[in-house]
DNA sequence: TTGTAAGCGTTATCAA
DNA sequence: TTGATAACGCTTACAA
């Protein structure tokens, strides 16, 4: 148990070690025997390649940097255990740092914090993924990357998203589906490209169905729950106030969810209130909340893939470049028919 | 830029590479003005050591291990958040795995998961703290490693906690001031300790103050928010329901709130509500939560410090072992008077 | 199809 | 207090 190596498994299999380094590698030109006798003995004896020897003597560390804004959210871990699952599949490991912290040393530019480990790639969330000093600081270290939901530059990396513009639409739809005529839109914050592509679909879809976008029915938020709290707040304070509120995220939509129960209203009969993410607390809010399920985990699973895929392409077109996942859109209690006046 | 090496600083330095290596690794016996001149070269070079050559060449890899159960949620990256900012202090990177989803390939002992990159320690956070199983097998594999928050076997490994006991004690106790006399408790899974110790808090201070700890009013919950409004609600049937109820975690508390919400309760007016963590979310829930203020940052942070300080230890007794973090009663506006009758 | 030999950038051993 | 030089376990030329 305590250490088998390379030569172990030479030894052990009648071969050279190069052999075993082939057949480690997948590389072509090894007897099919001979490569099943290889792989018989490396999985009797346990044996893993020490992943720092390889590190050192090739040109790939096995290990893929992810980098995280100092917020901790759900939707982080949930990224996290998507990339975790890429990597392990194909012999990966993923290395975490936080990023942007400045009081922490966190603030030195990505290629840096993973410089002395030498990672193969990066993975990016957003904002960092939107974030061009970001981009030029990898490209400039030839540090390959993938994003995940990119908000343009499509062109400078492989990534994986979802149509956060069709999925509010859709939303939107739904809710004017109800009956709903007055729907304000509690917004995030416009670094979050996402939230702003939200947006934008909610905007869409009123135009397209001949409602209005009234400015007072448009909130912006920071993506936690208290600012969703403040805007509806605000939102129910109007002249007149919106029958549904349509949140960019789930936490603000528990925001509202919250002042509507401070002012006593109840949801759905007073107010339709729909979300966007589909967290674990959607499902036990109360009321359950409506929401646009967004595929976290297989973006950064397929955003790994891709960056992965991209490491055995030469530098050009012959590796796929995106992936768009598909939401889904939630129905729980939330959303009901607009009050009867 | 590119790869400046040992070899680099030694000859800017005018010596050989070994002393550069003294003076990395902090080793005595070099003149203080050789000390110097290689510091400052490397400093101006902007030299970072090769990992991948310094855990091939010596005995450490600068790698340690984290492993995640499959449960996203805030508490995990507000963890993670505390073993990254004390790995960067020390030199160290965070590698993380995902243990125990039997269908992913993850259910492999942590040992083997990290056996490929040579991590130097890992770190366990509870429920896994707490198996022996896991102990056992980092053991049988000579893997030093630190917990937070475990349960027992508390000579086993350092670790880093905080007095569960004592905090659901003075929560109790708190309500108790309130005039609270049936006070109802929402438990965790009985594999997390600490849930256990919180529940013990409870009891004993009901014990303590004179009060009851009726056996309907105990229930548990799994620490997902749906078991605690499912709790809730079975409480707020009873004939002689609680005036306040106090839950294990928050999210639990929040399942409360929403039962609360569905009854037509006004929380604190017609019942009381109390958490335990202090996540994102209890400042924004309607109303915003009072709770038990847990240190997990700072938990998970000291276990790292502690796994590192072992490092250097003789295997023996002349490292801290433990270290207990304070937590805090947080007021906010869930917790009142019971309602007059 | 297989093997030999030379690194990769450190740390460890031993001598100066 | 310093410095040659040999590992460490693998991959990458280059041969056979």
């Amino acid at each position: 148990m305590p250490d088998v190596t390379i030569t172990h498994i030479a030894r052990a299999a009648g071969v050279s070690i190069k052999t075993v380094s082939r057949v480690l590698n997948r590389e072509t030109g090894v007897g099919a025997e001979t490569r099943a006798r290889v792989e018989a003995v490396i999985g009797q004896l346990g044996y893993r390649p020490n992943v720092s020897a390889r590190s050192l003597a090739g040109a790939r560390s096995y290990l893929i940097g992810l980098a995280f804004q100092k917020v901790a959210t759900a939707y982080g871990l949930e990224f996290q255990f998507g990339a975790m699952a890429a990597c392990r599949r194909a012999g990966y490991h993923l290395v975490v740092e936080q990023v942007g912290d400045e009081d922490d040393g966190a603030a030195a530019p990505l290629s840096r914090l993973f410089a002395d480990i030498r990672v193969d790639g990066v993975i990016l969330a957003p904002p960092a993924a939107d974030d061009p000093a970001v981009l030029d600081d990898l490209e400039a270290a030839g540090l390959p990357y993938a994003r995940v939901a990119p908000d343009g530059a499509f062109g400078r990396s492989p990534y994986a998203g979802m149509d956060d513009h069709r999925a509010a639409f859709e939303m939107t739809r739904l809710l004017w589906g109800h009956g709903h005529r007055r729907i304000a839109f509690i917004g995030g914050p416009d670094i979050h490209s996402s939230a702003r592509r939200r947006r934008e679909g909610w905007a869409a879809a009123l135009a397209a169905l001949g409602g209005e976008a009234r400015p007072e029915w448009l909130e912006r938020g920071m993506f936690l729950s208290h600012s969703g709290f403040e805007a509806a707040d605000r939102l129910l304070d109007l002249a007149e106030p919106p029958t549904a509120i349509f949140a960019a995220n789930d936490e603000m939509a528990f925001g509202a969810l919250a002042a509507a129960a401070k002012r006593g209203l109840s949801v759905p009969r007073d107010l339709s209130v729909a979300g966007f993410d589909d967290t674990y607390g959607a499902r036990s809010s109360w009321p359950p909340l409506t929401t646009v399920r967004q595929p976290v985990r297989e973006m950064a699973e397929a955003a790994v893939d891709l960056l992965i895929a991209g490491f055995g392409a030469v530098a050009s077109e012959d590796a796929p470049r995106a992936k768009l996942l598909e939401f889904a859109l939630v129905e729980r209690a939330s959303v009901g028919p607009p009050p009867a006046r």
